[in-house]
DNA sequence: CGAATAAGAGACGATGCGTCTCTAAGTCGG
DNA sequence: CCGACTTAGAGACGCATCGTCTCTTATTCG
């Protein structure tokens, strides 16, 4: 007979059946009996440490994808950094389907503040980067215009959701172009960039 | 004994008792019974025309809210134009709580085509007018850049989503002339506008 | 006027949440 | 090393609500 788990480990094993029913039924069809079958384990032990579904779904997800905020890159150009930032995103994005964001959100409304960050402890060094470089006059932009391509990308998420999961990432890639070139650049650099 | 109901009249009736409902309770606690009860009917009557709950939210929906798609405006300028647009998307908007909104995409990611919509039966004749007065160099914009506005607006209300029921006209509008003013309106315009 | 239709009312089975209860495995202080 | 405490594992329970089914009877239509 195996020896019980307890602690870590066996919080590990629960957030790791969550997130694989997730994965395999969809958020609305996730059950807290079959997240508790599939450890091996009962309710109660779920239910001793988080208070709901919605509260043991959440910490599934911050388990599977860990921290939310990228690294800082530095490519050398606001574009290729911007980029950076864009495809970092959609890596994680691409671990939401519709059916669980908004299933998430409706029922946990605060729950945006995290899908909806502004970044700024990303996007503010690399506008002054590029600021430093003279690509732009100034890296003291208004907030909705220096997280623009952000919020772009993740209207297109909300909008046609699911579209992530089927994106390759060349697709993806012209995407982001398409915004990058087409609205955020045009706006923030000099006239002749 | 008051005579039995049928047709247009009860389905009505069925309707605003739906979304009396959802104003009073949110869409979470909406049950099909509860809506049967205060129409006075029964669930039967109900599952008749429409195949689940969902559908008949959107149904009650669709019923107080009326046409998705706004008049054409004609201020003469773009700048007023697109702010009536805006205007009239956000009086709508201002009947989806988040709860309601989300609930909605959840369960019929489908809705999200009404909701999202790109509205170009009414941009394309607001561009051309711009183009023809001769604020516009072109009103053949990439469909991305000529949604822009509502497209912000939009991701807006997601973000923050309850934000439209608290924001009061003024503070709506100020919103507004911020994306016309410091994104829209320089991305479009002749340099010299 | 008689047959067909559908309203109004509510019982029913199924599902799944969150709570409660029980036994025994494992841990820890003395 | 042992007795007391904690909590894992298992599942019963009550409750809400979905969607289906059944029944009676008012209304409509041929």
């Amino acid at each position: 007979m195996p020896s019980r788990r307890r602690g870590e480990e066996l919080e590990a094993t629960i957030l790791e059946a969550a997130w694989a029913e997730i994965r395999e039924n969809g958020y609305q069809r996730l059950t807290v009996e079959g997240v508790a079958a599939r450890a091996h384990t009962g309710k109660q032990v779920l239910y001793r440490r988080w208070p709901n579904r919605v509260r043991l779904t959440v910490a599934a997800i911050r388990h599977a994808l860990g921290p939310l905020v990228p690294e800082v890159p530095d490519t050398g150009s606001l574009r290729g950094d911007y980029l950076a930032v864009l495809r970092a995103m959609a890596a994680r994005a691409r671990h939401y389907t519709p059916e669980l964001l908004y299933g998430l959100l409706s029922e946990m409304p605060e729950f945006g503040g995290e899908v909806f960050a502004t970044l700024p402890e990303v996007i503010t060094p690399i506008l002054r980067n590029a600021a430093a470089r003279g690509e732009i006059p100034t890296a003291d932009l208004p907030e909705r215009v220096a997280a623009l391509p952000l919020n772009l990308i993740r209207y297109e998420g909300l909008r046609s959701p699911g579209a992530w999961q089927v994106l390759d990432e060349a697709a993806a890639d012209r995407l982001f172009a398409e915004i990058l070139d087409q609205i955020f650049l045009p706006l923030v650099c000099r006239p002749d960039c």
